[in-house]
DNA sequence: TATGAATGAGCGTTCATTCAT
DNA sequence: CATGAATGAACGCTCATTCAT
């Protein structure tokens, strides 16, 4: 009884928390939106933070699951069987559909980075987040080095810091702007990466 | 006189959004900053939302100056004289520089981003801001199309928003971990696009 | 078992309520200090006033006992063989003794008596622990006066309810400044006092 | 206008406190009571506390007053012409009178006692009230032992810590109980110490 | 233009109390 | 007896906004 009213309360405060951003979300909002006392939210959750840290870990979930059952593996060592190259286009596509399937989330997540700034226990959640899905991508851009002719200059770490970071700015310009055409820009950049992935690499490229 | 007084306004605005972000700052804070009356805030700006747009807009202008400074046009047609392969390493040279030495702004910029989803006059700048800085990268990347042997399948605009969006999420990754390795991420994504470029396109990036 | 389980009820509110005062205590303090279930303490008690007033008088025991103990007699009718002037002499003595050892029940006291000016209920218990303690002093003051030369213009009680005053105010005056010299009041009191008590009184007391 | 108003604040504050005690004043009762909206008194004063402090220092201004103005001096140094014995007194008669006149001051200053144990500013300033009126009585007592024929053993501020703390703890007793004899017990306290005064004092007191 | 006093709604949080189990 | 979930009113405090001067 007491497990499923703090998940009605943790369910409705990310629902608020998306709805209307974590500035604009009450304690009495989130108590109105769970049907409970307000006196209730603060009985499970200490502070404002707390249970808003807790929403965001709920709302993140669901997609750590999608991605695992995709068989994207979300820890190190590539999984057995499952292709590098094979891997990385399935992480474009997912990333295409999880724009279209999540965008709840996403809005919940950016608003999240600029709390983050001015809030340290935000900031820890956030930067646990961002850490965590860089190593998926991580992950595979070791495994596609593996098998480049030629390696990169640069580490599979700074190459999947670039590539989650365009995901995330993609993201960003598709929350911002939902006429964005954001399938566009994933396959832009799976292009470029492919390229960039069977060219081998850093000879042509002009450095100073 | 009173434009003297309105700008000492803005100016506070923006130093307080920076130092403290956008929901923690108060009238009362920036009217201080500035050294003026609370009420005098208000006389110049109806409600808090116009004053705060006005200073992202002020401090969105040290950063365009400096671009147009650096030869990096701000609008589409390629400067006669400078070739865009060289333009394109200024704009990555360029964004490493940025984002050692506008973090003040990235801050302020990420602020708005997450406030921009839950409110429409912050989103339409955050909107106009994000569109202003694609097209930089846009009219770089049509040049550099223009010289590449075979032409790839995506156009320049949606590798431009794909190129900028990893700027902004590099610039996240840097805000949110101030020890996180913007440098090579730039680098890495440099490597990418320029192998890219060399390279021509889509012939041997694998689409289902 | 009950009567145990309400007697670490009381003990553990006495505790809270030294630790942090009669408003800063609350009933969930007083439970968890007690290790029980907030609700129990309800049960026991309709209200935390009552709570409290049993916790004071539970505090007040153990000096009444260690009075009792040391010769000093709790009802009216001076004990058989205590010379008057001696039990005076270990009035003063034992309440020098009491401020440095009975500290938290000072502070208890104290703060009851600021709570009792605008509560009944506390006020009838402070009232009580007055009317006990300075009986106390009548009962020697009797004493002592019987064994004066000259009779004094003020009763036993009035006289009583002097010292016991200044007891209490030199107790105040420790509790709100640990640097205040408690035994060098006390000792002034007790000099005062003798020499009152050898010289007879009254005749040269300038009156208007 | 402003100082008018904040006069209005105050006043209410100790009106509010006389009638309810620290704990159970609200900002909305003082607000009320004045008549301005609530947040007016955090516009005066950052914090309840800083009003409260405000209130007590109010409260005890028209009693110095009324000291200086009855020829009992307020700073060291006997004033000329005001023979020491006569001028303690008239500190007797004085305090007779202020148990009866400010009535509501003692109940201010007792509730603070309370609430200055668990409270550093509010404790602060009953330290610095004790200790400016404990200087009065200190005054008195050095301008008598100068004319006592035998010095005491007990110094001139003991002996004042002593008779101050008799005044408090007689003023204790008349506020808890309405009943109880203030003037026969500031009575008893001047026998006492005339007899004290006159007879000189430490050859005939008992010591150990 | 410029001031800053004044307003009042709203916030996060606390807590005595109730009650189903 | 005992638990602890649940309530809801109250608290101190903040703040955008208004307005008389």
């Amino acid at each position: 009884m007491a497990d499923q009213t703090r998940d009605r309360i943790v369910d409705a405060a990310y629902r608020a928390l998306v709805k209307r951003g974590y500035h604009e979300t009450s304690m009495k909002d989130i108590a109105e939106e769970a049907g409970v006392a307000l006196g209730l939210a603060h009985y499970y959750f200490e502070t404002k933070e707390d249970l808003l840290v807790a929403a965001i870990e709920r709302g993140c979930a669901p997609l750590l699951d999608e991605l695992s059952r995709q068989g994207i593996p979300l820890d190190a060592g590539m999984s057995v069987g499952l292709d590098a190259f094979e891997a990385a286009r399935r992480g474009f596509e997912l990333t295409k559909e999880e724009l279209r399937r999540y965008r709840e989330l996403h809005i919940l997540v950016n608003d999240m980075f600029g709390v983050g700034l001015h809030n340290p226990k935000i900031g820890a959640a956030v930067r646990q987040f961002i850490t965590e899905r860089r190593a998926l991508v991580s992950v595979i851009a070791l495994a596609v080095i593996a098998r480049m002719p030629r390696k990169p200059a640069a580490s599979a770490d700074a190459i999947a810091a670039a590539i989650w970071g365009a995901f995330h700015g993609i993201a960003v310009q598709k929350l911002i702007d939902p006429a964005f055409d954001a399938d566009g820009a994933v396959d832009a950049l799976a292009e470029i990466v492919f390229t960039f992935a069977a060219a081998g690499a850093a000879q042509e490229t002009p450095r100073r």
